[in-house]
DNA sequence: TCATATTATGACTATTAGTCATTTATTTAA
DNA sequence: TTAAATAAATGACTAATAGTCATAATATGA
């Protein structure tokens, strides 16, 4: 009885072949290549248009595989990075900096990915695909909360922070600027001479550096919901 | 020799007639209607379609202008924000406020928007709206860094921060905290039970509270760059 | 009133996502 | 081995829509 087993298996790895054509359409000619089309997948992927089809439900869903891709790269660097470090806070660091080398070592996942957040509607949820990225981004959190719960247990972490609520603040901010530095504002930080920063990835240390003092205990300490 | 001058006149009312289609088209059946196109936009605007290219190269150059009443509604807010503070700190403070109330009293304005910095290519640039639209941007940005200045000069701002610096590290993390609430997350946060938060409101106080603790000078003050 | 310049029109073209009747390949069972 | 049945693949086709352009309508000025 392998013959349905085998057929599962090639079926995924057409799937994969038809992701990695796709990749290459995509990616290729700068990010977010407007112009990429399913014909020129299919021409990639040496298959005709409507076996792309057979595999994917449409171009949307093809690019969330692609997502996917992405998301479970960044999981692997965060779960390297924290089996790196000992200490909560050095392992909240460290996958601040994974996310951010991550952006920069793979600017075409990490672009695909800031476009499947925001545009998630319902559509987008109700394929298995989509299930399957929010789950993928649901457990990077988790790793986040995670280290700051066992900062707060080793005491290298401020006791008074709730370490789920202080996740979600941080990934937003380290969002918020990794998407500056990454996408958004390469054009106004030039022309503002990066703002007094020689460099990208000062900006981003900088930042680091505000975010360690916030997170590290008080020598007066204060108290945070 | 008025004729010219009424001409201009008519013209720009004409654009603003459009956009104001536009609007109404691209807005309508919830944020981001991907069905919307430019013979939507013109029956709405009761106009033929070769008009509206007439007045606008492309879409995209429509969709710009919205985007740059979105900018022009924010700076305001922003104005009106600073002159009804004195000190630098509070004035920081209420630019925050007045950038989350933005997102949430206008969510297609705020929509469009963050789509203009991320795909801002050379293409966008290139046009005459996009480029009032990075001056926009950049008046924002101005206008917090002089928030920052005069809290330092007043004492209500840490002395040891660098204006310029601290105003994109601020933009970034604000950005980022509130595309979180307002876009993305919804699903995520509803499915965490808000992470320990009573409201998406709350998140946004939270975050202040931080950044509040960090722009105030520290008792036993503590230098960065 | 006529010639010129400006503004508006909508039928048309080009592009591309997605479909589906048909063909090809593989498996099963007699 | 072969024929029926099942599964996978094809590519010509349809529908939708951004953008064009020859033509028409309107306003201006002499």
């Amino acid at each position: 009885m392998g013959i349905p087993e085998r057929r599962e298996r090639e079926k995924e790895h057409r799937k994969n072949t038809i992701i990695d054509a796709a990749e290459k359409v995509f990616f290729s000619q700068g990010i977010e290549n407007p112009t990429a089309t399913m014909d020129e997948v299919a021409e990639a992927a040496e298959l005709s248009k409507g076996t792309i089809y057979l595999y994917f439900k449409n171009k949307r869903e093809l690019y969330l595989a692609i997502t996917e891709r992405g998301l479970r790269t960044l999981l692997n660097l965060f779960q390297i990075a924290v089996k790196m470090h000992d200490r909560g806070l050095d392992k909240v660091n460290a996958l601040g900096r994974a996310y951010y080398n991550f952006a920069k070592q793979y600017p075409d996942y990490y672009y695909a990915m800031s476009y499947f957040d925001p545009e998630a509607d319902e559509q987008d949820m109700s394929c298995p695909i989509g299930e399957t990225c929010h789950n993928l981004g649901e457990k990077a959190l988790l790793i986040l909360i995670d280290a700051l719960k066992q900062g707060k247990e080793d005491g290298s972490i401020r006791p008074d922070l709730d370490p789920s609520k202080t996740a979600l603040i941080l990934w937003g901010q380290t969002s918020g600027i990794i998407q500056l530095v990454t996408l958004k504002g390469i054009h106004m930080l030039e022309a503002h001479n990066l703002f007094g920063f020689n460099s990208t990835e000062e900006i981003f240390e900088y930042f680091f550096e505000l975010m360690q003092k916030f997170l590290i205990p008080a020598s007066n300490g204060e108290n945070l919901t």
